[in-house]
DNA sequence: CTTCGGCCGCTTTAGACAGCATGTC
DNA sequence: CTAAAGCGGCCGAAG
């Protein structure tokens, strides 16, 4: 189809398609249009990544927008691609559109999102959004839901489903587009939106499946090529080298963090001698960069693989890290990245070849070694082949025997990927959803509640309302009995504390076990409060390894007075998630103790990314129970916010007040209340020549820094160190002139 | 007496959203 | 209930 045929896209649209290249739409696309989704019909496109999908969510978007002058939001499943897709749609401000983001940690524009056309999210953020029914809602006339096929996920998944429901039954001319990945029931997710369907495994870039075992490598359309396992290579080697030879890219995937690692290592010597004399300059260059992020282990074995050309790429490193080599693996400059599966699901990081290395992964409660499902491998598999820059995209599976070769052409290279699930009768998921919806007033009754369920992909999947009834009653005897909601007659309604919960967006039994907590806390210790969120099913588990059973016994017995609520005993069931929670309490204290760094991650066994993850979750959980304890009149305000502000800057008590300051974090603090100046005040009134010495004589940081403070003359200008202030040096880094801002949300 | 290499057995194991109000070293 | 890589400890042989 010609982009001149398209109907209803405003006139600029055109020429903006041109500008980028494309002449005619793809056949999804043009299918996408024939079904009406410039006329604002609703649409599930069932088709593979990278085959412009986001250009028919553009289309829908656009039409919609111009047709009535309504709004248009775009749900996405990580803050990573909000952040993609906004970039990508910042394109169309040029032509007098709006377009912001909003996700938990960022927000533009102040949150003042009604003036825009085009808003990105996630879909927990909009599902925040509907529950505090911000007013914008109802002029949207088009919504977005990027990757649907995660309705299955059991964390996850049912949040995007009563999302797209509750927005559906809002606004009922609301037109919905789903993108999803191939799937093997497509059909139902349309029957379920009421819309038409585009079900489609066409590609722009050939694609083509296959399976390496001893020297060749098998494909799918039964040819073999020669790729010969040398000297002490693996296979993955093998792979990766011919790919070079091809001045190709790798991208494999592997099933754990350790695994990642030292096949990163391992591949360095495969890549270090296709890399020219400039590129190991510029790969030295990211080294450094990766280095400067963080002080770790994980950090300096990234940064010495990039040196050879390779890298790894799991959610143990920090943003910064990630990026850096998702950015480095873009310009060809890494050669291979190994990953976990972040990566086939983040932001768009393709390469010519594509190895899934361990296609079985741990899954502790299935007790043991589980296989990947068809449609993740799918999902690995489908990064292969970078649309306008490679010939064809490759993506092999790795068989140690003659028996692994057949069963993974079975089990994958020809498998269909298994049909979506919704998972929303889970208790967990309705315990949240159930209060969510009583709480916003989309349903005031069980007659009601269960009428609004009916609308969601779970009943059309199920057909019958039995197991559903019966967990819903459940849901709400939990909710009722924990003072959440009251019911008169089958009348259900929120109590304050209910819409409190749903407001802060916390887990009901979160809600409950922090409140119980709190009642007969008189006052509470950091660790006791760490504790407590960190026993909330709202806080990710920390593993216990060998060992950590009997220390974090010890440690319980030890400080049992700090801790609140009563102990659970050794014997008892859930004894050890209790204990699990203790560990990251201990986490969370030794970073709000000023511990280093990679002090924490080595004694904890962790990444520098995973401290950053617990401390964000634990400072939203906290001000969450500092709202239920003001709610509750409970009169431990000063105390939980002590302790969150502490974990927030990861400082202790002495340094919160400085810490406060713009531009100053836990190093900077503790080297100011060093040399005597210890608030805020004193910092304002400070003399400035011991300020510069307590940042080592950076001028340009001094001066950022007591103008945050309120100093009335902030300037450097001729001020020395004073000489008499000495300040330990423990960093071997150089004063440096460039102001690094990057956030602490980076880290 | 020290050092190196190989083998055996024990240990460990993916991911990451949200309130509110602003930004490390 | 299922696996497999990596690492540390141990042992023996070589230096």
């Amino acid at each position: 189809m010609d982009v001149a045929d398209i109907p209803r896209v405003p006139d600029w649209f055109q020429g903006y398609l041109e500008s980028e290249g494309i002449d005619a739409l793809y056949p999804p696309q043009a299918e996408a249009v024939e079904r009406g989704v410039t006329e604002g019909d609703n649409l599930v496109a069932a088709i593979p990544t990278a085959s412009g999908k986001t250009l028919v969510s553009t289309l829908a978007m656009l039409s919609s927008i111009a047709d009535g002058g309504g709004k248009a939001l775009y749900i996405v499943p990580l803050r990573a691609l909000a952040t993609e897709k906004n970039e990508e749609f910042a394109a169309f401000e040029e032509y007098g559109l709006d377009v912001g983001v909003s996700t938990g940690n960022y927000e533009s524009d102040g949150g003042w999102l009604a003036g825009k056309d085009i808003i990105v999210a996630t879909s927990e953020k909009v599902d925040s959004l509907v529950r505090n029914d911000a007013p914008w809602l109802e002029d949207l006339s088009c919504v977005v839901a990027d990757e649907v096929h995660l309705v299955d996920d059991s964390h996850r998944g049912p949040t995007l489903e009563v999302t797209l429901a509750k927005l559906q039954s809002l606004n009922p001319d609301l037109q919905t587009v789903a993108l999803s990945a191939t799937i093997g029931n497509a059909d139902e997710l349309a029957a379920w939106l009421d819309a038409d369907l585009v079900d489609s495994t066409w590609r722009p870039i050939e694609l083509e499946k296959g399976v390496h075992f001893g020297d060749a490598l098998h494909l799918e359309d039964g040819t073999q090529s020669r790729v010969p396992v040398r000297g002490n290579e693996d296979q993955p080697a093998a792979i990766v080298r011919d790919t070079l030879e091809e001045d190709g890219s790798t991208l494999v995937f592997v099933n754990s963090r350790r695994n990642a690692e030292s096949a990163a290592r391992r591949l360095g010597s495969t890549t270090e001698p296709f890399c020219s004399p400039a590129e190991k300059e510029q790969l030295t260059a990211v080294a450094d960069e990766i280095r400067e992020v963080s002080d770790t282990e994980t950090s300096g074995d990234l940064a010495d693989a990039v040196e050879q050309g390779a890298a790894f790429h799991h959610a143990g490193l920090a943003r910064d890290h990630r990026s850096l080599v998702e950015e480095a693996f873009r310009d060809r400059l890494i050669k291979v990245v190994c990953a976990t599966p972040t990566l086939a699901a983040g932001v768009n990081t393709p390469s010519r070849r594509v190895v899934v290395r361990d296609w079985r992964r741990y899954d502790g409660t299935a007790g043991g070694m589980q296989p990947l499902s068809v449609l993740e491998v799918h999902q690995m598999m489908g990064r292969a082949g970078r649309p306008g820059r490679d010939p064809y995209g490759e993506a092999v599976l790795v068989a140690k025997s003659h028996d692994e070769l057949d069963e993974l052409f079975e089990r994958y290279v020809w498998a269909e990927p298994e049909p979506v699930e919704s998972k929303l009768a889970a208790e967990p998921a309705l315990r949240t959803h159930i209060l969510a919806t009583v709480a916003s007033g989309f349903a005031n009754s069980r007659g009601g509640l269960l009428d609004f369920l009916e609308s969601t992909l779970y009943a059309e999947q199920t057909g019958e309302r039995g197991r559903l009834e019966t967990v819903v009653d459940d849901v709400i005897d939990y909710l009722d009995v924990n003072g959440f909601l009251t019911r008169e007659g089958t009348d259900l309604t929120a109590t304050n504390l209910g819409h409190t919960v749903s407001r802060l967006y916390l887990d009901p039994m979160s809600a409950a076990e922090i409140l119980h907590g709190l009642e007969d806390a008189e006052e509470p210790t950091a660790l006791g409060l760490y504790h407590l969120v960190s026993r909330t099913p709202d806080m990710y588990e920390l593993y216990l390894r060998s060992g950590d059973e009997e220390e974090f016994t010890m440690l319980a017995y030890e400080r049992e007075e700090e801790l609140l609520g009563a102990t659970p005993s050794e014997f008892e069931d859930g004894f050890e998630d209790w204990l699990s929670a203790l560990k990251t309490a201990r986490l969370l204290e030794d970073w709000a103790s000023e511990k280093e760094e990679d002090e924490i991650t080595e004694r904890y066994g962790i990444g520098p990314g995973d401290i950053r993850s617990k401390v964000d979750t634990a400072q939203w959980l906290l001000g969450a129970a500092e709202s239920l304890a003001t709610e509750r009149d409970l009169g431990l305000g000063p105390d939980i916010r002590e302790a969150r502000t502490r974990v927030e800057h990861g400082v202790r008590a002495e340094l919160v007040d400085l810490a406060g300051v713009r531009g100053v974090g836990r190093k900077r603090a503790r080297r100011l209340f060093e040399t005597g100046i210890e608030t805020r005040a004193e910092l304002r009134e400070a003399d400035k020549s011991r300020v510069l010495a307590a940042l080592r004589g950076r001028e340009k940081t001094a001066e950022t820094i007591l103008e945050n403070a309120g100093h009335r003359d902030p300037s450097m200008k001729s001020v020395e160190p004073d000489a008499d202030v000495t300040v330990d040096d423990d960093e071997t880094d150089e004063p440096t002139t460039t102001q690094d801002q990057s956030n602490l949300g980076d880290f």
